[in-house]
Order: C-alpha cells, then sequence, then structure tokens
DNA sequence: AATGCGGGGAA
DNA sequence: TTCCCAGCATT
C-alpha cells in the first residue's frame, strides 16, 4: 500500500465528482424524502448489517403501523419483534424499544446533537452520524461498510478495518473529507457509491467517478482492499426441534437467555454437543416421559436442516409429536394457529410451522 | 481487543 | 460455497 498523503486540494475535486454523480444516479429511497428524526433513526437501524433491498420492506411496514415514536415506544416488545420478524439481529428491536421509550419519558424528542445521540441505547458511532447528518444537517462524517470500501480502495490504506487503529485512522478521514457546505448529500453519495458501484466483488470501475486517481483501479488491487483480519470459524450446533401439537394447538417456549433469538419463540428443542441419530433423540428423557404418558404419533422429519448464521451453523432436525389432547405444562406456551400470529419465531421455525400448515 | 448477534443476496 | 451487508453492546 501506498503512503497516505493526501493534499486537501484533492478533497474538492472528490466531493464534487461524488456528489455529482449521486445527483444522477442515486436510488429513490423513502427515507431519503424525510428529515424527520424518528424515520431517519428507524431506516438507520433497521440498516444496520442489512441490505438495502431486504430492510425496505421493514421500514415500509415500521413507517405504517408505527408512524411516529410515541407510537413506537407505546407498543408492546412482541408487537414490535413479530414486526422484526425474519430481519435477524433481533437486539436491534430491543435496544430501539428501551430507546423509544427513554425518548418519550424525556419529552420525545431527538436531541440534535452527535454526543447526546450517541449516548442513545443502540446508536454508535456511525447511525449517531448518520442522524446528526440526515436529520439535523450536523457536519458529522458517517463510516460504514462502503465508507471503508472506498477510502481504502481509492487512497490504498492497508490498515485493518476492523482494528482499533483502522477505524480511528478512517474515522478522520472521512471526517476531514467531509464538505462544509451539503455534508448530508456527500454522506448519502459516498456510501451509495459503495453500495452501486464500489462493490464487495466486480467493482464496476469503468463508471465510477473516481476512477482516475484511485489507488486500488491504478494497480489493479480491488480485490485486496479493505483490509480485514481473518473472522473466527464458526460454531456448530445440534438441535432437535419437538412438535407437540393436538392438530389445535401446540407448545411454544420463548427464548431468555443471552443466546441467539433472544426473546423470540421456539418450539421445545434439546441441544446435544455432537450429531445424534435421531433415534436417539426419541429415546431421551425429553421425549421417553411425554411418549409414555401419551398416545402419541410420530413423525420424524428425516432430513436434517443446517441453518446459517454468520457466527454458527444449527444442524436442525425436526420431530412431529401429535397426541389427542395437548395437555397444559408449566413450561410450555400453548397456542393455536391464530394466536400464533403474534408471537415472533426465527426464521428456522417460521419455516417448519409454514410447511405444517401452522403459518 | 475480542466476542456474539440473523438472515439473505450475489458471484 | 464464500463474502458481507447504512453496526452495536458486552466483556
Amino acid at each position: 500500500m501506498r503512503g497516505v498523503k493526501i493534499k486537501n486540494d484533492d478533497f474538492k475535486r472528490i466531493q464534487d465528482s461524488l456528489i455529482f454523480w449521486y445527483q444522477i444516479n442515486k436510488r429513490n429511497l423513502p427515507w431519503r424524502q424525510t428529515n424527520d428524526a424518528y424515520c431517519i433513526w428507524l431506516s438507520e437501524i433497521i440498516l444496520q448489517q442489512t441490505r438495502v433491498n431486504q430492510g425496505l420492506p421493514y421500514y415500509v411496514a415500521f413507517v405504517e403501523t408505527f408512524p411516529t415514536l410515541s407510537h413506537f415506544a407505546n407498543a408492546s416488545l412482541n408487537q414490535i419483534l413479530k414486526l422484526w420478524q425474519g430481519l435477524g439481529y433481533y437486539s436491534r428491536a430491543r435496544n430501539m424499544h428501551e430507546a423509544a421509550k427513554q425518548l418519550i419519558h424525556n419529552g420525545g424528542v431527538f436531541p440534535a446533537d452527535y454526543n447526546a445521540l450517541l449516548k442513545i441505547k443502540g446508536i454508535g458511532s456511525y447511525t449517531a452520524a448518520a442522524i446528526a447528518s440526515f436529520a439535523f444537517n450536523l457536519p458529522h462524517a458517517v463510516v460504514d461498510g462502503n465508507v471503508y470500501r472506498v477510502l481504502s480502495r481509492y487512497f490504498g490504506i492497508g490498515t485493518p478495518i476492523n482494528s482499533a487503529v483502522g477505524k480511528k485512522q478512517f474515522a478522520e478521514l472521512a471526517q476531514r473529507m467531509l464538505p462544509g457546505q451539503n455534508s448530508a448529500t456527500y454522506n448519502q453519495a459516498i456510501m451509495e457509491l459503495g453500495a452501486l458501484i464500489c462493490k464487495p466483488e466486480q467493482a464496476n470501475c469503468k463508471h465510477c467517478p473516481l476512477q482516475l486517481g484511485c489507488y486500488a483501479n491504478a494497480t489493479k488491487q480491488l480485490n485486496l482492499l479493505p483490509v480485514k483480519t481473518a473472522a473466527k470459524p464458526v460454531k456448530k450446533r445440534y438441535m432437535y426441534f419437538v412438535l407437540f401439537h393436538d392438530n389445535e394447538r401446540l407448545y411454544l417456549k420463548q427464548r431468555t437467555d443471552k443466546d441467539i433469538w433472544q426473546n423470540l419463540y421456539v418450539l421445545p428443542y434439546i441441544e446435544t454437543a455432537t450429531q445424534q441419530p435421531i433415534d436417539k433423540i426419541l429415546e431421551s428423557k425429553f421425549l421417553k416421559e411425554f411418549m409414555e404418558q401419551h398416545d402419541v404419533t410420530v413423525t420424524v422429519h428425516e432430513k436434517t436442516i443446517t441453518h446459517k448464521l454468520t457466527h454458527q451453523h444449527l444442524i436442525t432436525q425436526f420431530v412431529n409429536c401429535r397426541v389427542k389432547k395437548l395437555p397444559a405444562n408449566n413450561n410450555y406456551k400453548l397456542s393455536n394457529s391464530r394466536q400464533l400470529n403474534n408471537y415472533a419465531v426465527p426464521r428456522l421455525i417460521e419455516k417448519y410451522l409454514t410447511e405444517q400448515g401452522w403459518l
């Protein structure tokens, strides 16, 4: 990588090129039609680690269902989680709900100040800058995955973006790059360039407004930048879910541990340290007792389903246990098909229940 | 500084 | 398959 020597003269040209390109090529996205802090906040949280195409329908649904901060704050967490279902990283929904209640308690307005925004649950450096910029037109540079990519490639900066040093370096550079005028448009522009042109793979350099002067383009190192320290290998988990039901109602359990899917509902399950033949699971205490006490019709879903999360792979298998009448149980919540619509469940469970005709 | 947290789209 | 997405909280 080349040494980072940047003349301030370069900045004006880069800023103007980016903004000019953006005005012509920007996507028409609903959160770009507003400067309402609540809507900006909602969109930014939804878009954390989430592509626009995936988050867009959720944003529309949330604005529709909860038009204002106070609507959002007054909803129940379960209601919010249900609407969030399928989007992942559910702590975002929990943090938003807490933040909303807190904000309403303090008068119901978002602070027009970067450091005050930073104190709000679920708002980190990126989101604080985004809200400060897009809602209040304050001069704070956003630094997200797009910005890391564009800056590291253009300037040839090889500092790992997930190191403390790298974060500081890129944050300072991004802030220096920020124009005094039109900073909000510039922030949108550099992210849009990263999303549409300076993509992780197959960057479209031929149509890039910054191709002249771009280090990675000149040296053909697009695939080497940005630098990121290696991630840990994914962990494997083995989970066996059981659909206890009587055709009318089924058992659900809400997850409470600091683990995946916190606060969401799942079917009763057992987890094992290693993969087990399903017969072994059927003989386990978990199922055996139930089968001895009831007249059970067992149907095993023979194929295992691997549900891939970013940091762990869940090797799962489903068992259908039908009884004549499902009794109440202190460990589980009874739910019929209609009530099921009020409980947020992980995608994995949603798919199985849909397959089985419950959703 | 390291770790955990979802789900899906693109190549 | 692999990568990574408008990141953040916790330890």
